[in-house]
RNA sequence: GGGUCGAUGCCCGAGUGGUUAAUGGGGGCGGACUGUAAAUCCGCUGGCACUGCCUACGCUGGUUCAAAUCCAGCUCGGCCCA
């Protein structure tokens, strides 16, 4: 056993815990666990709080996928009851709750999104487990168990919880079970390895002492950095806006990645593409436009990834006529004659009429190649605008034709 | 439960009776420049099918020709006391 052969294990991984590499013991040396005689289970968690996941989440479950090529069961634990509680890491307030129906629609396109990333054909390589299978079965005796193996001061010591009792800022009760039943899941599926963000490291080793107490052989810990978004600054947060979503159609996955900042460039090759990092484009555009097309290829295919790549180019250029991914706004709802800043806003390419108003003004607007700045601009007929391309800015774009 | 301070536009934060969606900063959007980026400079940043009309300064009511600004009650939050 080479270290080269396990550069799939470590590329992008931020830490392994236990990490003993002069140790043979399989509980203390993960490359010793890795070659014993059974596939190993690899559990990574994900709660489905909301409904859209983007490049940040797809890190550990690109490395759940190394796992699963390397011969591993990926069990892949659709967090349906912790969900509704909310985990604190990393957040400095109470999550709200979830209604039951919310989430299990979310672990709906959860699964639809994650499919283009992990191996779900090979027989024996995943495994998706729900955690209300377990957790809410759980009687008060065993929850009195759980919470007996740990101390109040432990369950203070977590970074998200001292900050907000420091600042008298209130902790529930019920967010202290959040890592017991985090940790519990690991007991339920006996996991070998547990996969997360740089943040789960609490609630990963809270799994560890567990297992050690139900008399399981503790996991290891797996940790992987939290992208940053795409300015470059905030880690990636739909929130924020900041984000690529894996749903997200080809030319507007291409369109965000091709303008990754170029301190980021590196990370995003890294953690997100297996392409070897000593064979990146020398010129650093170049080398935006290799990682957009290298991602979009993931989720959209190599086809499509071209095609997005050609109407990015046409786009920028001003030649929008020609593009060919072009989203379409049927006029057949539009009353004749029309006003320019009316529209606009009817095609969805601003929010408000007011906004287009100022859009306009603000020589944002173009229909075709031409700059359009007066916001009351008269356009008499369907027939006039067929085929012609109004765009706001460089990133909206819309098709006009007269009937969908 | 008592005292006290506070609640302003996406966020922070000025304003403390009188033209005007309300200073400033951040963020966002747009324009120029560029590598489609960053940095920089400039513009915009309540709503409406808009030469005008409507809604806005926690909520409700009141005083006034006139209120984000004064008064009363309420709701929520911080701090102090119990």
């Amino acid at each position: 056993m080479t270290s080269d052969s396990l550069d799939w294990l470590y590329r992008g991984t931020h830490e392994i815990f236990p990490h003993q590499p002069e140790s043979k013991a399989v509980t203390e040396n993960l490359e010793a666990r890795l070659h014993s005689d059974r596939p190993l289970r690899v559990k990574l968690g994900i709660d489905p709080t909301g409904s859209d996941i983007h490049l940040g989440h797809s890190i550990p479950i690109r490395k759940l996928r190394a796992f699963q090529d390397a011969g591993h069961t990926a069990v892949l634990i659709i967090g349906d009851f912790t969900a509704q509680i909310g985990d604190p890491s990393g957040k400095s307030d109470v999550r709200k709750q979830l209604t039951a129906a919310q989430v299990k629609a979310n672990a709906e396109t959860y699964l639809t999104q994650i499919r283009p990333i992990l191996d779900f054909d090979t027989p024996d390589r995943l495994e998706i487990r729900y955690n209300s299978e377990w957790l809410s079965h759980l009687d008060l005796g065993k929850i009195l168990e759980l919470l007996s193996t740990m101390t109040v001061g432990q369950m203070l010591a977590k970074e998200g919880f001292a900050e907000r009792y420091g600042q008298g800022n209130p902790i529930y009760l019920h967010e202290f079970l959040y890592p017991l039943m985090q940790g519990y899941d690991s007991v339920a599926v006996q996991a070998d390895v547990e996969l997360g963000g740089t943040d789960q490291k609490f609630n990963i080793a809270v799994g560890r002492d567990l297992q050690r107490h139900f008399g399981q052989t503790p996991q290891f810990g797996l940790l992987l950095p939290i992208l940053l978004g795409t300015d470059g600054v905030q880690k990636m947060s739909k929130s924020l806006d900041n984000y690529v979503g894996l749903q997200e159609d080809a030319l507007s996955q291409y369109s965000k990645l091709e303008k990754t900042p170029d301190a980021l460039i590196e990370s995003y090759f890294e953690l997100l593409t297996a392409v070897p990092l000593d064979r990146l484009a020398e010129n650093p555009r170049d080398r935006q436009k290799q990682l957009a097309l290298e991602i979009v290829q993931q989720f959209h295919g190599a086809e499509a990834a071209q095609a997005a790549q050609q109407a990015a180019l046409t786009l920028v250029q001003g030649n929008s006529a020609q593009a060919e991914a072009v989203p379409e706004f049927s006029l057949e709802h539009i009353e004749f004659p029309v006003k320019l800043f009316y529209l606009v806003s009817a095609a969805g390419l601003c929010k408000t009429s007011s906004d287009a108003r100022r859009q306009i003004q603000g020589g944002a607007v173009r229909l075709d190649s031409d700059r359009c700045e007066d916001p009351n601009l008269i356009f008499e007929s369907a027939e006039s605008l067929q085929g012609k391309v109004l765009r706001v800015g460089k990133k909206k774009f819309v098709r006009l034709v007269q009937q969908s």
